[in-house]
RNA sequence: GGCUGGGUGGCAGAGUGGUUAUGCAGCGGCCUGCAAAGCCGUGUACGCCGGUUCGAUUCCGACCCCAGCCUCCA
């Protein structure tokens, strides 16, 4: 049995879809005005991770994922480039679509951009406007009531007056309350806009997912995820929207993924602490930062460090090494499942999932020489078990030659010359000059292993 | 200040009212011509102080410290 811990009640509880069998999921996708850096992988990975296991635990799963691709920081990106916001988005868009596809991450069933929804959003704005919840402003923007929404506050558990009395003071208001939140802008001179019922303007932020989300999946629907720090006001602000619009409940459990640290500090762009995902892959390979971001729990922080990642390349070649030279099988061990189901299960408990792997691991190598059948039975099984979490679907010996992926001194055919030199001095007994070919390889960077079959090797 | 979530062995990171997490690194052994890989063994970890209990890292209370949100943010 499925448990998730919801944002909504803070507690972990039952996962009971809406439609049995089928799971409805909308996740909070990038703004994109800028490359991915490794707090966006997180994201990507862990909500990539949960679609996976979902679909692999037999519910039809239907995962969108949008791309914000109008806000303030896109236009004055734009302008700042002296390009039209639609040629940046686009760059980025592909950009992001290159990461995703490097850290393996599926894509979503439906991926939804807001300037394709300004219909829909415009047709909500007016319906919350006829009902109560929204009124135009005398500068023309339009704004949500948040005094007409009794419930507002109840995911991030914050109180109407904290928040008031918190409030920063606001330049040119032009709301009733600081609470209020602009479900449109009225266009400002040289800024993209399209035509509504209220002149000229573009969308707010928090009305694009209220419009993406409920298009797609209908107004309710099972999950609702995101980073974080998007808990509020982006999602509180969604419910508002939808609930009050709708009159219907909207996401039944909302998933936060934690951050991603750097120093003990969260990772951004404000902070500009970051480090984009293409800069990581120049240094490490995008399994390893994979198992980084899977071997811990989805909600807690994430310290980045290089040890952290140099980590994650030795316990990758522990499992490869594992896989290597192994019959094929088409079959899963009940048990290793099982065992893997119920960390999963358990709030998606991916950090237990990946110590059943190494247990598994461990079980093939001492299975090796004495019972090949189940070391086969369980090689396949590590191998559909890790690919419930996007992990070791490369072939063994592949991944383990090929090293960091820094430039490399030795090309594969000078490396194996080098053995076959090797392994006929230790034919001949003159182990002087197989050590020192060994010691060669090995300052180059290449670990030999003499086995029965012959001599491996990998980059280390 | 209000509201969230944390503090686990050298590092990373799960979990539990009493019995081995797991990985990386280290140490000893086996294997090996020697290594490597692998296997076996090996570490009196659970922020501090009280309380409940036969027994608490695990429950309760106070305290200290850290991060996040309250402004754009995965």
């Amino acid at each position: 049995m499925l448990t998730i811990h919801n944002s909504l009640t803070r507690t972990k509880q039952p996962f009971e879809p809406i439609e049995p069998g089928k799971v409805r999921m909308y996740v909070c996708g990038m703004t994109v005005y800028d490359h991915c850096h490794l707090g966006h992988a997180r994201a990507l990975v862990v909500f990539d991770v949960i679609a996976r296991y979902l679909r692999w635990s037999g519910y039809d799963v239907t995962y969108v994922r949008n791309i914000t691709d109008i806000d303030d920081k896109i236009i004055a990106r734009a302008n700042q480039n002296g390009e039209d916001f639609r040629d940046l988005t686009a760059r980025f868009i592909s950009a992001m679509h290159d990461d995703c596809a490097a850290l393996s991450v599926l894509p979503p069933d439906h991926e939804p951009k807001a300037t394709d929804a300004v219909d829909g959003m415009l047709a909500m704005i007016g319906t919350l406007i006829d009902n109560g919840h929204a009124y135009v402003a005398a500068n023309g923007d339009v704004y949500y009531d948040v005094s007409a929404f009794p419930a507002y506050g109840k995911l991030s558990g914050k109180k109407v007056e904290d928040l008031r009395a918190g409030a920063r003071v606001e330049v040119a208001e032009a709301k009733d309350d600081p609470l209020d939140f602009a479900l449109w802008k009225a266009a400002k001179p040289g800024e993209p806009n399209w035509a509504s019922p209220w002149g000229p303007g573009r969308p707010g932020w928090h009305i694009e997912c209220s419009v993406m989300s409920t298009a797609a999946l209908g107004n309710h629907f099972d999950i609702h995820g995101g980073g974080h720090d998007l808990q509020f006001p982006h999602h509180e602000n969604e419910i508002a929207q939808s609930e009050g619009a709708t009159g219907e409940p909207f996401a039944n459990y909302w998933i936060h993924n934690g951050f991603v640290r750097i120093a003990d500090e969260k990772m951004s762009k404000s902070l500009g602490n970051f480090l984009t995902i293409k800069e990581i892959l120049g240094r490490y390979r995008a399994e390893e930062v994979r198992y980084f971001i899977v071997n811990s729990h989805y909600r807690s922080p994430l310290n980045y460090s290089e040890e952290a990642l140099g980590q994650a390349r030795g316990a990758l070649e522990r499992l490869y090494t594992a896989l290597r030279d192994l019959p094929p099988d088409d079959g899963v061990d009940a048990d290793c499942r099982a065992r893997f189901v119920a960390a999963m299960d358990d709030d998606f408990n991916t950090a237990g999932a990946v110590a059943l792997l190494f247990e598994v691991a461990r079980e093939i190598n001492r299975a090796r020489d004495t019972d090949p059948a189940r070391a086969a039975l369980l090689g396949n099984t590590l191998r559909t078990l890790g690919g419930v979490l996007g992990l070791l679907q490369e072939d063994p010996v592949t991944f383990l030659q090929a090293g960091p992926g820094a430039a490399d001194a030795l090309d594969d055919a000078a490396i194996e010359a080098t053995i076959e030199l090797r392994n006929a001095a230790r034919q001949a007994r003159d182990f002087a000059t197989a050590d020192r070919l060994r010691d060669e390889l090995k300052a180059a960077g290449i670990e030999l292993e003499d086995g029965a079959g012959g001599t491996a090797w990998r980059r280390a």
